[in-house]
DNA sequence: CTGTTAGCGCCTTCAC
DNA sequence: GTGAAGGCGCTAACAG
């Protein structure tokens, strides 16, 4: 192959060959010395090797292990956008966790496309991760979910391990998130802080996180007796700006009977914060907002943002170390907390 | 080696050798139907393998691949802090981009430690990533650069690309971005609005970055014959904190010869707003704030922020881009804009 | 155009 | 405890 980069001065990385013959060993006194199985390998010859090994700056090649052992340490994570808090943050609870584990994550990104996520997964299995990790954007009723299960099915019996973030659809490990409960407790404060007319920025019905909030909500409501009018509960993206639209969809209906709006997630309720703001209204005072996640940014927002709290990191931290336990074990959900702000002051 | 997981119902994946065998060709040509250069194989076999690969389930092993090949497809990205938006949104673009150059990207987080930052270069190596990018976390007269260097050096100098994020600071491949310019425009825009008592939360005056940025804005003012006392800088840690706790300090001071305050990143911007609200003032009222980066959320904070706009997801698409390309080629600097918002009204 | 045959870098029985 | 040799899955000359 023609390579039209000067191959002059280029080096080749040291191979555990190269390091065997520097330290007058076998190459596989060199491998057994560097990384085999427990010591069993004499004292002299492994400090000869190891030093060997740092002269010559050797670092082991990653993928010659994985083709030589059958099985890598890398972690796949899929999430649906890199940028949105939510997601970023659990990805650093995995990066984090897979620091410790010595593990390599990789990582892409599903742009919230059930088609997308489910041809990612089958790209992934080329890299033939030890653990697939999903977060977000399962879909009710999606067309993909069987190709999905199917493909997640086929990596597992191969050895592989899934683990779901959110709430277990698929049969597989999960990271359950209290959002049905979290949503409830939250809809009982708010009812507690003397709120009566409820509206809910739903965002994409179909997504399953979105739907359990939206009815833990419901049920907590329930509990009080009140009921949320169906023209109050508006669908839209669920992102910042689905936020944003799906309350100026509501300020243009009118706010009569509303006092409280409830965004299944922060980056919503942020969103809808703006617009109620670029509507003229004074939001926390015209209209409370309560959302769901408690990502770091509602801390500074105008109101605060009264939210339910999911430890978003250290869900990232638990997806890996779920997967990497023997057995399915501890799969109790992550506890959520509701956390009272500015933006839900009590009423009158 | 003793497995205590039932092998029972163990899949193994199939090779391109079963594939092969399945179409009742030979390996060589199994293999150049499904990536072989340019077509050179009869279509009937063509075909042949492909459907039997389809059949079969295959996914190459991009393990043994990249051995065989002598070179991975993956990018290696390292980060400070992967829940920081400005990284989130660099590490989208990255992603984004590495997607259409279907590569695999592989994440690291430095914390913001340099020490860290280069153990995590080293243990990059055994991936043989095709490029390393580098965003964020280098720092005046640190001890660990040239040791960094020299990692870096040996890794070209084996046939990798490195792409430095932010200043070029080791004569790598580097996304520039005109932090400088953008400061002294911002402060051009401050003095014009009317602002004339300057403060700065510098950050970590070691970063690079916030050198950068403070020093163009100092130029900025010294255009307008202003200056800047020097107990109006502050440092504090270059985060959200950070910058809460830097405001504390200016307000304790007092904030008598002070009507704006310039933090050098948008997280410090958002904390100091946070502060000066803990202490009972009214931002962009009592004091005005700017920002640098133009994240995603300075829009829903209230006041709005004023700050300068970074094509974040931009210049990750860009590092990449510029990793792969076959010269040095264009390193011309991403173009910031001063955007200005409700946090700097206009004086009187 | 196709098949045979060396490798790629490393691990791991298997004898010594 | 050590080394020789085969093998992991795939690619790339090299002959036909």
């Amino acid at each position: 192959m023609p390579e039209n980069i000067p191959d002059e001065g280029r080096t080749t990385p040291a191979t555990l060959e190269d390091v065997a013959r520097a330290a007058g060993v076998s190459l596989a006194t060199a491998s057994r010395s560097l990384n085999g199985s427990n010591r069993t390998v004499n004292e002299t010859y492994r400090t000869r090797v190891l030093d060997a090994a740092a002269r010559l700056n050797y670092s082991p090649n990653l993928s010659a292990q994985a083709v030589a052992r059958g099985s890598t340490m890398t972690v796949a994570l899929v999430v649906a956008d890199i940028s949105d808090p939510y997601f970023s943050s659990i990805a650093a609870g995995v990066v984090a966790e897979a620091d410790r584990e010595r593990m390599i994550v990789t990582m892409a990104a599903s742009e919230r496309d059930p088609q997308r996520e489910l041809d990612i997964v089958r790209t992934l299995r080329g890299q033939r991760p030890k653990v697939i990790i999903l977060a977000g954007s399962r879909r009710e009723g999606d067309p993909t979910e069987a190709a999905l299960r199917r493909e997640l099915d086929d990596y597992e019996r191969a050895g592989g391990r899934v683990v779901l973030i959110s709430r277990n659809e698929l049969g597989f490990r999960t990271v359950t998130i209290d959002n049905a409960p979290g949503a409830e407790a939250l809809a009982t404060s708010l009812v507690g802080l003397g709120y009566r007319g409820f509206a809910v920025l739903i965002g994409n019905r179909e997504l399953k996180t979105a739907a359990d909030r939206y009815e833990g909500f419901v049920a907590g409501l329930a509990q009080s007796g009140i009921r949320i009018d169906p023209d109050h509960v508006v669908r839209s993206a669920f992102t910042r700006d689905g936020g944003y639209d799906g309350m100026r969809q509501l300020v243009s209906r009118g706010l009569d009977d509303i006092d409280v709006v409830f965004a299944v997630n922060d980056v919503m309720a942020v969103g809808a914060l703006s617009a109620l703001r670029d509507a003229g209204l004074n939001p926390g005072v015209d209209v409370a907002i309560a959302g769901f996640d408690d990502i770091p940014t509602v801390q500074d927002v105008w109101p605060t943002l009264t939210t339910v709290r999911v430890p978003l990191v250290d869900v990232g931290r638990k997806a890996l170390r779920i997967a990497l336990a023997d057995r399915p074990g501890d799969e109790s959900p992550v506890a959520t907390e509701v956390v009272v702000r500015d933006s839900t002051p009590p009423v009158r």
